[in-house]
DNA sequence: GGCGAAATGAACGAACCAGTACATTCTGCA
DNA sequence: TGCAGAATGTACTGGTTCGTTCATTTCGCC
C-alpha cells in the first residue's frame, strides 16, 4: 500500500490528476487495479491520498531545521538556501502542488491534515525576524506570511517554471553553475528586502 | 475560427490540455467540431495555437511601455507594477503557461515563433537597468535574465499558486488591500536587490 | 451560369478508461 | 479445525471522447 503511494505520487507529478492512468498505476506496482479501488476507492481518493503525504513529508522535512543558534541573518539565508536546495530536491511535490493549482486547490480544500502544517514555516520566520528587529538589524513593519510568499515564490517558480523559462532564454537552468549563481541571487535578494 | 481559438483559450487554461473537451469547445463556438479538425487538425493542434497566440499576445502588449524617459528607479518600478497587474489580469495565460510547464514544455518547443519573442521584456530591463548603473545608482555585475527571473517568479506565483497558498495561510490574497500590499512589497524587493 | 475548392452538418466508430461483479483465497483467532 | 472478515484475481461494462466518414452546401471566380 505503501507501494501504491510512491507510484501514484511519481504517475500524479508527471501527468496532473486528469493525464494519469489509474491502468498504469496498477501496472507498476505489485498490486492490482482492484486493490487501488479497495484500499482508495477512487481516482480521487488515491490523488487526495498522494497530496496530503506529499504534504506531511514537506513539513517533517522542515521542522528540524537549527535556526535559533544562528545570528538573525544567517538564519534567514539558512532557511532561504534550505527551501531552494529542498524545492529542487523534490520536484514532484512542486508538481503536485502545481496540479492542485490547476485545480484551483478543490482537493487540497477537502483535506482535514492541511489545517494542521501552516504554522511550521511561518513560525520560523517569526522568530528569526523578531530576533533580527529586536537587535535593529532589520527593519520593522514586515509580516512573516508575506516574506515567506516570497521566499517560495522565487525558489518555486525555479523549478515549477524551468521548462518554459529555458526554451524562451536558452539560459539554460540546468546546469548547476546556473543553479548555484540563482541560489545566491535569491537569498541576496530576501536578505536585502529585510535589512534595513 | 478566431472565436474557435478564445474559447480554446479559456477551455485549455481551466482544464489543462489532458483537461479539456473538445466537444465542449464545440458546443460553445458557433462551428462544430468538424470545424476544429479542420482548421487545426487535431487537439494537440489546437492547443499549440492557443499557445503561441498567447505568448504573442503577451509580447506585444509588452512591447509599448515607455520606460526610457523614466528615471532608471522608476522604469523599473514601472516594469515591475506593470507586470504584476499584467500577470494578475491575464490569468488564462498564467494557466496555459503553468499547464506546459506540467508538460515539460513539449508543446512550447515544438513552435517556431517563440524563437522571435524572447528579447523584448529583457532588453527593456537591460536598458534601465545599464541607465542605473551608468549613473552609480545600481550596482554593478547583475545580469538582466536573472532580474527578468525574479520579477516573473515573484509575479507570476502570486496567480498560480494563490489557491493553495490561500488555503494553507487563509491570509485570503484575493482582497484588494492584501494585493496592493502584495504588489508594493515586490516592487520594494527588486529595487532593493539592484540598488547598490 | 458553371466549376473547383473551401466550408459545413450529422452521425458514427473505435479506443480508452474509471469503476464493478463475481468468485476465490488468504489470515487471524477462538 | 472452523469461521468471519480481509485481501485478491479476472473479466467485464458503460460511458466518454478523439477523430473520421460521407454527403451536402457555400463561395470565389471566369
Amino acid at each position: 500500500m505503501a507501494g501504491i503511494l510512491e507510484v501514484a505520487t511519481a504517475e500524479f507529478a508527471n501527468k496532473g490528476l486528469s493525464g494519469a492512468r489509474i491502468d498504469e498505476i496498477a501496472a507498476a506496482t505489485r498490486t492490482s487495479k482492484r486493490m487501488i479501488y479497495y484500499y482508495f476507492g477512487s481516482k480521487e481518493g488515491l490523488y487526495l491520498a498522494v497530496l496530503e503525504e506529499s504534504y506531511r513529508r514537506m513539513r517533517s522535512i522542515e521542522a528540524d531545521l537549527q535556526l535559533s543558534d544562528l545570528s538573525p541573518e544567517a538564519a534567514l539565508r539558512r532557511l532561504v538556501e534550505f527551501t531552494f536546495d529542498h524545492h529542487f530536491g523534490n520536484q514532484d511535490y512542486i508538481r503536485l502542488v502545481m496540479s492542485e493549482n490547476m485545480q484551483r486547490g478543490e482537493y487540497l480544500a477537502q483535506s482535514k491534515i492541511i489545517q494542521e502544517l501552516n504554522v511550521t514555516a511561518i513560525e520560523a520566520i517569526r522568530q528569526l525576524y523578531d530576533r533580527g528587529v529586536a537587535q535593529g538589524l532589520f527593519r520593522a513593519g514586515l509580516d512573516a506570511i508575506d516574506i515567506h510568499a516570497s521566499i517560495s515564490a522565487l525558489t518555486f517558480f525555479n523549478v515549477s517554471n524551468q521548462h518554459t523559462f529555458g526554451l524562451i532564454f536558452k539560459h539554460d537552468p540546468a546546469t548547476d553553475a546556473a543553479r548555484a549563481l540563482r541560489r545566491s541571487n535569491i537569498v541576496e535578494m530576501i536578505v536585502r528586502f529585510v535589512k534595513r
